[in-house]
DNA sequence: CTTCTCACG
DNA sequence: ACGTACGTGAGAAGG
């Protein structure tokens, strides 16, 4: 199934995704209008608390918030950043951070983060509402070069944009419980199941095969275990064994920001967050070069893409996809740093993109090849979701499995995590 | 039309 | 002195 050009991937897989703006999917509408209701309600009772402190705000107006927050209640600013009218920003962190600073005496900023949420939460719902009144469901456009690395983007509605929380078992975070049930309200057409399939880490692979590093190349092929906890053990000098979960997330921050480009300035302030005691871009700094120094052919790895960004004009996916970055020859440093971060992460990133793209081709291939009724509904970059009527469950999570995993052979395997559910959430 | 905010991978 | 992690779409406000 492997292409060597994307021209010919792009002509193969425009029928699929036809295929899967016609076909759409099913909305579960009775719970829809109950979350709804639930929400609207919860907003008057929210706003209602918001009127103590002042009546007539808007409060989805961030300059009406901004001067009644740090003008009238005369809340002690947490940044000293300003918008460009002045100021003081209004975003959730910054209003985050002011509610730690001021619990109980400002239930405002609380309430006002409950407001934002609801505020769109409630989008979510009117945008789940467009059903189509001849197919009943819910029909996307999946934009199939929508994008400047090789994604697709999604619109009227964007489907790949649902919300979908991490929550724990024994939540009473109301909000963050009526937030997890818009997954649920995606549903198979009656006799189907979901099966929800997703590539595990695709873009570290990616990145192990770019970079050929001895110690990524172990590291997946030993398949079961956790890459960030390697990482962890390899940068900390510590057995796997003795790895703490703040180490962990140190290297998981690393190894994402691997794929972004982080600087020393945003490892800082992850570092900042994740043991939450200051620390300063020279602490970042040296965790950094240790990383690189222990796994060079990474560092050698990021530079060779930059330099042959620079070199042609554009980077290139592994399958010859490309991406102009004009920015690496501007006369601004700033653009030019943006360029090298392009560098890096466009081929990353627009590879993974190409790989569930072949993906999404061989499975439809061979589903057809089998005479079988499933259908590919949506694809959210890394994961694709299947409407299999149920005496198809067993062939085709073994057909997902094979095509997905077997697509392209890389110097690493690809792995995908599998689930069978009775809607999206269920999947994921 | 631009800016801000916020949802996803 | 400046900004500081990539890729999206959408709605509201304000000009």
């Amino acid at each position: 199934m492997e292409f060597n050009n994307t021209l010919e991937l792009e002509h193969n897989l425009l029928p699929v995704v036809l295929q899967m703006e016609l076909f759409g999917v099913q909305i579960d509408e009775p719970i829809l209008k109950s979350l709804e209701q639930q929400l609207k309600l919860l907003r008057q009772n929210v706003y209602d608390n918001i009127s103590i402190y002042s009546n007539e705000i808007n409060i989805n107006s961030g300059e009406q918030l901004s001067k009644l927050l740090f003008e009238e209640l005369q809340i002690e600013p947490q940044t000293n950043k300003k918008t460009k009218k002045g100021l003081y920003p209004v975003d959730k962190n910054h209003l985050e951070s002011l509610k730690g600073k001021h619990q109980g005496k400002h239930q405002i900023v609380a309430e006002i983060l409950k407001y934002r949420k609801i505020e769109s939460l409630l989008k979510f719902c009117s945008k789940l509402n467009n059903i189509n009144p001849i197919t009943k469901r819910l029909h996307t456009n999946f934009n199939q070069n929508g994008t400047a690395t090789g994604r697709f983007s999604s619109s009227k509605p964007n489907l790949q944009n649902i919300p979908n929380p991490t929550i724990k078992e024994d939540t009473t975070d109301e909000l963050l419980i009526l937030e997890s049930q818009f997954r649920k309200l995606f549903i198979p057409a009656k006799g189907c199941c979901f099966i929800g399939a997703d590539y595990s880490q695709i873009e570290l692979r990616i990145t192990a095969e770019y970079s050929q590093d001895p110690f990524l190349l172990k590291a997946y092929s030993q398949n079961n275990t956790d890459i960030h906890i390697l990482t962890a053990s390899e940068i900390f000098k510590l057995p796997v064994s003795q790895v703490t979960d703040e180490q962990r997330k140190i290297a998981k921050s690393i190894n994402f920001g691997l794929i972004y480009g982080k600087t020393e300035f945003g490892l800082a302030e992850d570092l900042s967050r994740i043991t939450d005691k200051p620390h300063t871009k020279e602490d970042a700094l040296a965790i950094m070069t240790d990383y690189f120094n222990r796994f060079d052919k990474v560092k050698q790895c990021l530079d060779g893409l930059i330099s042959f960004a620079d070199k042609y004009g554009y980077s290139q996916t592994l399958w010859g996809r490309k991406r102009p970055i004009p920015e690496l020859a501007s006369n601004e440093l700033r653009i030019r740093e943006k360029g090298k971060r392009l560098a890096m992460n466009s081929p990353i990133q627009g590879s993974a993109a190409d790989i569930i793209k072949m993906a999404m081709i061989a499975c439809k291939n061979a589903v057809k090849n089998k005479n079988l009724k499933s259908r590919l509904v949506l694809q959210v970059h890394d994961e694709l979701l299947f409407e299999v009527p149920k005496n198809e469950v067993e062939i085709m999570k073994q057909l997902i499995r094979e095509e997905m995993e077997s697509v392209v052979s890389l110097s690493v395997p690809l792995k995908i995590d599998l689930k069978v559910g009775r809607n999206w959430r269920e999947v994921h």
